[in-house]
RNA sequence: GACCCGUUCGUCUAAUGGUUAGGACUCCAGAUUUUCAUUCUGGCAAUAGGGGUUCGAUCCCCCUACGGGUUGCCA
């Protein structure tokens, strides 16, 4: 039996990160077992959705990198794939219960009759579960056909799921207490029901629930944030599944391969963004510098900065030294730029330095008269003059630092004096003892 | 309230009837890089509480507490 996964999210808002992570492990559980993955868009509430929220699902998916096999816009045998325009496939199976005698009309809704009997799941995560159905006052009939004539969630969500072959149902736990009522409804099809396996919901840092205003909540603010998708991917993966490994680093392919439900956890788990950020790092330090320098491109040009021919140069700098692509331009602008500005708690640092001072308003000269200008040969120079001044070279690389780039971090010095350039060194380290 | 699921460092987690309860993020301290935001080393820090079962319980059972979920003509 081949494996068919879904995912099946509402377009009423945005998309979730839990949501994503629910997609992922779908996704994941799909190509590790060489199954489909099929997108299904749950747009039955047409007070709530908008195109907006459909976008940002579409957008949402295609940038984290899982590609649907059958859905909107690819298309499939078992569509459509808009809830909104199956009326007639549920109006069929409506009518199969019907005949069956398993619905009654209430106040213009039909119910559906649930059998009286406990029911017991085998849940891929959460093993045996049973609710007990004789319980009526816990488990009311429930509603399937609104007395408007259209249907309710559960209802199409089997009904969806039967027609489109799904055999693996991977979702948030919030549903674990309504898969008894999704296999009632299985039965009375006579349709064998696919295996479930609820996740665990994420919840923010302090343990509330997240909601769209919280920090990490939506996808779509990731890209503007600077993460790459696989670091993202990276990160929701491993909140509630582990890999059986200490390793925490994963491209999409070694997760997949990895990939198993049973390693997922039961209990929900906290979003950490500092986390987030550190996975995100690992994987912009295994970008090439070509492709580091392309991926931040657009951040370093919103920031009005004029990436020019030694750009890749510059961004590959500080490669390693961020977190996300968002840090870049505030990193390399002093590369970029004419004119810089300078630190002041920085630069209060080296004022307190009498032998920088010295050393520093003697150096732009010595800069200037540099014949062949490398990084050695700069850093050579103020070896001299460290001498002379009774110093270390060592105790000077911060303040030449400071002077270079008016701040106390950033990429390495030599690397610093190369992309910059004779004539700037010079200008710059002249102007910052002027400031000392 | 009822029903369901859960509870290991602050966070993500590993282990499992016998370990000094391991790793990662954060934080702190050292090292190295003649500079740094990288890297390396070290440190702080946990089995919710109470009862059982057992030679022995973080692990199995029960109770309590706490957290989450469900209880819609929302999905």
């Amino acid at each position: 039996m081949k494996v068919r996964t879904r995912f099946a999210p509402s377009p009423t808002g945005y998309l979730h990160v839990g949501g994503a992570r629910t997609a992922l492990f779908n996704w994941l559980f799909a190509r590790k077992h060489g199954g489909e993955f099929v997108l299904r868009v749950e747009d039955t509430d047409e007070a709530r959705n908008t195109d907006e929220a459909k976008q940002a699902i579409f957008d949402g998916m295609s940038w984290l990198g899982m590609d649907w096999d059958e859905g909107p816009g690819k298309g499939g045998d078992c569509g459509p794939y808009f809830q909104s325009e199956r009326k007639e496939i549920y109006d069929k199976w409506f009518d199969t219960l019907a005949d069956a005698g398993r619905v009654y009309e209430d106040d213009g809704a039909w119910r559906f009759k649930f059998e009286r009997k406990p029911v017991t799941m085998n849940d891929m995560v959460c093993g045996e579960v049973t609710i007990d159905y004789r319980d009526e006052s816990n488990t009311p009939d429930m509603v399937v056909k609104r007395s408007d004539g259209s249907y309710v969630f559960h209802f199409v969500n089997v009904v969806d799921d039967l027609e489109m072959g799904v055999t693996h149902v991977i979702r948030g736990e919030d549903h674990l207490m309504n898969t008894p009522k999704h296999l009632q409804l299985f039965e009375a099809f006579g349709v064998e029901p696919p295996r479930y396996a609820h996740i665990p919901l994420i919840l923010n840092e302090d343990g509330s629930k997240m909601s769209k205003r919280d920090e990490g909540a939506a996808v779509g603010d990731y890209p503007k944030k600077g993460f790459l998708p696989e670091g993202v991917v990276n990160f929701i993966a491993l909140l509630g599944w582990n890999p059986k490994t200490e390793e925490e680093v994963f491209s999409m392919a070694e997760l997949i391969e990895r990939f198993s439900l049973e390693h997922v956890n039961r209990a929900p788990g906290r979003f950490d963004f500092e986390k987030c950020k550190w996975v995100n790092q690992q994987h912009l330090a295994k970008l090439t510098d070509e492709e580091f320098a392309a991926a931040a491109k657009p951040f370093v040009v919103a920031a009005g900065l004029e990436p020019g021919a030694d750009y890749p140069a510059v961004a590959g700098a500080v490669r390693e030294k961020v977190r996300l692509l968002s840090e870049v331009p505030d990193a390399v602008d002093f590369l970029l730029k004419d004119e810089i500005s300078y630190d002041p708690e920085t630069v209060e640092k080296v004022r307190g330095n009498d032998v920088a001072k010295g050393v520093m308003s003697g150096l732009g000269g010595v800069f200037a008269e540099i014949s062949e200008w490398s990084a050695d040969a700069a850093k050579e120079a103020l070896g001299v003059l460290a001498k002379e001044a009774g110093s270390k070279p060592g105790k000077l690389m911060f303040p030449l630092r400071v002077a270079l780039s008016g701040k106390g971090g950033g990429p390495d010095l030599g690397v610093i004096l190369e992309l910059l350039g004779k004539e700037k060194c010079a200008q710059r380290v002249g102007k910052f003892a002027e400031m000392l």
